[in-house]
DNA sequence: ATCGACGTTCAGCAGAGCGGAACGATTTTA
DNA sequence: TAAAATCGTTCCGCTCTGCTGAACGTCGAT
């Protein structure tokens, strides 16, 4: 996932230069000075002093001779996670809808633009994946994402577009914003967002998405596998249906909290 | 929990500023300017500065005319969290502890000369509490905490005392550091830590270090539950055995990861 | 219609943050 | 064993950035 907005209006230098510091360690999974330096493109002495401030405030410890994220980030983490009313509202129907189907099933919603995994319950043949819980995703080329933007303004797409583009992952990815829309149109119509491959090679999802009585998109439920498992299961009019009553079941939870 | 080191060595001014803001949009659960500028002393301008640069990081989202964490934070924590080896290591030995014997389970960590619970797993008759995973404790102060203390050394404890101090949250906390030595003794000398109401009033705790054969000490799993469930119980042989028996396994399952 | 509270914008000055070079300590190569 | 490379850390001066206080525009309440 891409690190930075391609937004220019970053006002304040230091905190863009810390903040790029906390991501590269975050995805560098714990670095020293040097390596830091080269990845932000920043000086040795420019990191180093945002790496004691950061140590200083608790945000990065240093040991085995290089630094790490602090475990201060697990009450970030796990604030956010119990704010978001999708986190308890999900809980139990997603764990109920694996458990049936026996397949992964996550839920996201969305926020700047992006989709976000909220909540993962694992089914009794699920794969492995890097996809968890915080993951972020491109809305167009996932059937989640696709679920949440057939619901948005035409012009709200134009605007994620024009911030995120359309990446390209797979031979199956969505990468032109007229066959988004298109395809769009026909996820309105079918209630369900389906991919096959347009993100991960050979992982087939299907997804409903969650939504108010007005309208509003509040996220999306997905069921992932294997392609030769969900190919020829969403033919089958039954896996819809269990998820959309699923979907369901979550709108319901989240009127009551 | 204190949000600030009493440590002076801060560096970058911007950035303090910035993760001080950050911290009070946690404690507040969503802000608008005026309470932040208010909460952490800094000029409206400023704070909205900085509110636009972490907006544009995509760190905090700003809707319903108040600003919030954003999404992005729960990245950072699920990587913490699973990068931290305890996590996976406790999973399945606390789960099976609390099953057991019906009480919440806590498994956590030290960093910094604090406290984190790094899992919990929750009993048939848990309790409400605001203790959760990612959140931070004073060592001196519970059952885990003192658990761990007691396998430092002297100089280490000196140390944290100086950072963090003793603070008093009941009539049993131990705020003074000769009696938290001669206790530390008594918990060396037992195998496990004990807390009658030390850290929340009414609230029990037994508590066993995970420790390598070396003497490391990685952290504690503790059970927690109502002074007088468990008051009654900790005369029980039974419920200490099961608990150094968990640690056990936690200290095993860390050998192989 | 007036007032108050809020988020946002503006401009100028003080000082803070940045980079380059140098320093010790430790490890690797010859 | 000596030399050379690499790393984290420190220092210093210059430029430019971040901070503040005041002013502006907008919304809701009175």
């Amino acid at each position: 996932m891409s690190t930075s907005t391609t937004d220019e209006e970053d006002r304040i230098d230091a905190v863009v230069k810390a903040l790029n510091i906390l991501e590269a360690l975050w995805q560098a999974d714990g670095a020293g000075v040097t390596a830091l330096a080269e990845r932000t493109g920043l000086a040795k002495s420019t990191v180093h002093a945002h790496l004691t401030t950061l140590r200083s405030k608790g945000y990065v410890v240093q040991e085995d001779d290089e630094y790490r994220l602090s475990l201060r980030f697990l009450s970030f983490g796990e604030h956010v996670k119990h704010a978001e009313p999708l986190y308890a509202a999900s809980e139990t129907p997603i764990a109920e809808l694996s458990e049936r189907v026996g397949e992964r099933v996550l839920c996201s919603t969305h926020q700047n633009g992006l989709g976000t995994v909220v909540n993962v319950s694992e089914g009794t043949r699920s794969f492995t994946s890097d996809i968890d819980v915080g993951t972020h995703t491109y809305l167009h080329s996932s059937a989640g994402g696709k679920a949440m933007l057939a619901h948005f303004s035409e012009e709200r797409i134009d605007r994620i577009i024009d911030e995120w583009g359309l990446p390209v992952f797979t031979e199956e990815t969505i990468g032109d914003r007229d066959a988004l829309v298109d395809e769009l149109a026909a996820v309105r119509e079918a209630g369900v967002a389906y991919s096959r491959g347009e993100y991960l090679q050979g992982i087939s999802a299907i997804a409903a998405p969650i939504r108010d009585t007005d309208g509003t998109v509040y996220g999306a439920v997905t069921v992932a596998g294997p392609d030769h498992r969900l190919a020829n299961e969403w033919e089958d009019r039954d896996l819809c249906t269990q998820l959309l009553s699923t979907a369901n079941t979550i709108e319901v939870n989240l009127l009551f909290s």
